[in-house]
DNA sequence: AGCATAAATAATAA
DNA sequence: TTATTATTTATGCT
């Protein structure tokens, strides 16, 4: 049952090494960026600069951090889990309270070496188990991330649900309907002629389009 | 009545692996509705029914082309690109257009065997190609890619009392001005126009989200 | 320590 | 395909 493939970041405890040039992060720019904020040193900044690192944290890899950082956010896209769900499912599951923001400066780095250090366990051990259950279907990541499975994506559009369904059950019986069928319908649901009529367009080239390679795809 | 066509298929590789998406599915699915359609297959049918399926794609590898659709987004969030910077890439080194909506709908497999099996390779090659130039540092992936080496953020704007003002006083007499007009606004309060632009984006959104008690309101 | 929302990205009606 | 909407990410602010 164990996950396999997450040895992800288990790497020796090293101290902040010299900044191998080669290393370059895709997240962080490495910019000589006008520090204008004499607050508090982030991991984002000091991996790349690792001098300026403050006393008291020589035990902290930031570079494995900044390893991890980046491997969480692929790991994460890979779950195809938005940063959102992930603060909401760790606050579900764990104590504190973790807001998309907080996601999102871990994943930036722009975070105290203090904090990532702290984070990244919680966040090592729950993507671990969100990947196990991702492994049983989809339906159990879901279950475990909390979100309601069946979360319909909203229409983008102007049709609100109620006209959605009246639309798809007139496109079951009839997905070719006539002029005069499209004008009974866009006058039922109050709205324009030509975007009824195109939305049957729209549905007939969507279905044609996914249903031949869905064929072999399990819903 | 022995339909010939996929007939192999329909028994062996069906994999019924884990869900596909990880990448969130948000194309609509027909839920667990009881699809009962007159005169148009649904995907449920052919699943159980891959007879239905139009010939003259007995060639085409569909649940190969699935796990490359998979895979290539996966691969693409890893190299840190967007769908705009793929197309627009493709578009310079490969001859025909392709366009920020044709990669998503790649991968969402919104398109034809056909063309989804027309467009495999070339992404294929050039993802290959993009992973090789990584390889040797961020800068010349960003050079391959052609877009400009690190695009910073647009700093966030922060609007005055007095121009949010005047922005809603249009918002409330137009809600989506033209062009041209939002040109004249952003001259006005002098912002630049973009920024007037997705003002104006986020204030639709933030107006729907809100509204979301008019179910019914039939734009 | 987050909220509100500006900016960026993905999906889709036209 | 193109414009626009829908969704997600990032950040100014207190």
């Amino acid at each position: 049952k164990a996950t396999p493939q997450l040895s992800a970041a288990s790497q020796s405890p090293v101290i902040i090494a010299p900044q191998p040039s080669a290393l370059k992060s895709a997240t962080t720019p490495p910019s000589a960026a006008p520090v204008t904020c004499a607050d508090m040193a982030k991991v984002g900044q000091l991996v790349s600069k690792p001098h300026l690192a403050p006393s008291g944290e020589e035990g902290i890899n930031l570079e494995e951090i900044r390893e991890f950082a980046k491997n969480f956010k692929i790991r994460r896209l890979s779950l195809g889990l938005t940063q959102t769900q992930v603060g909401q499912a760790l606050t579900a599951t764990e104590g504190p309270a973790y807001s998309q923001s907080a996601i999102c400066r871990f994943e930036k780095l722009d975070i105290t070496p203090k904090s990532a250090q702290k984070l990244k366990p919680v966040l090592e051990k729950w993507l671990a188990e969100a990947e196990h259950w991702n492994q049983k279907g989809q339906q159990n990541l879901m279950e475990f991330v909390g979100g309601e499975p069946s979360k319909k994506r909203k229409r983008r559009t102007s049709f609100t649900p109620q006209a959605i369904e009246v639309l798809n059950s007139y496109f079951e019986k009839n997905s070719l309907p006539t002029g005069q069928e499209i004008t009974e319908i866009a006058k039922e649901l109050n709205y324009d002629r030509e975007v009824v009529r195109v939305w049957f367009c729209n549905r007939r080239q969507t279905l044609k389009n996914t249903s031949k390679i869905n064929i072999f795809q399990v819903q």
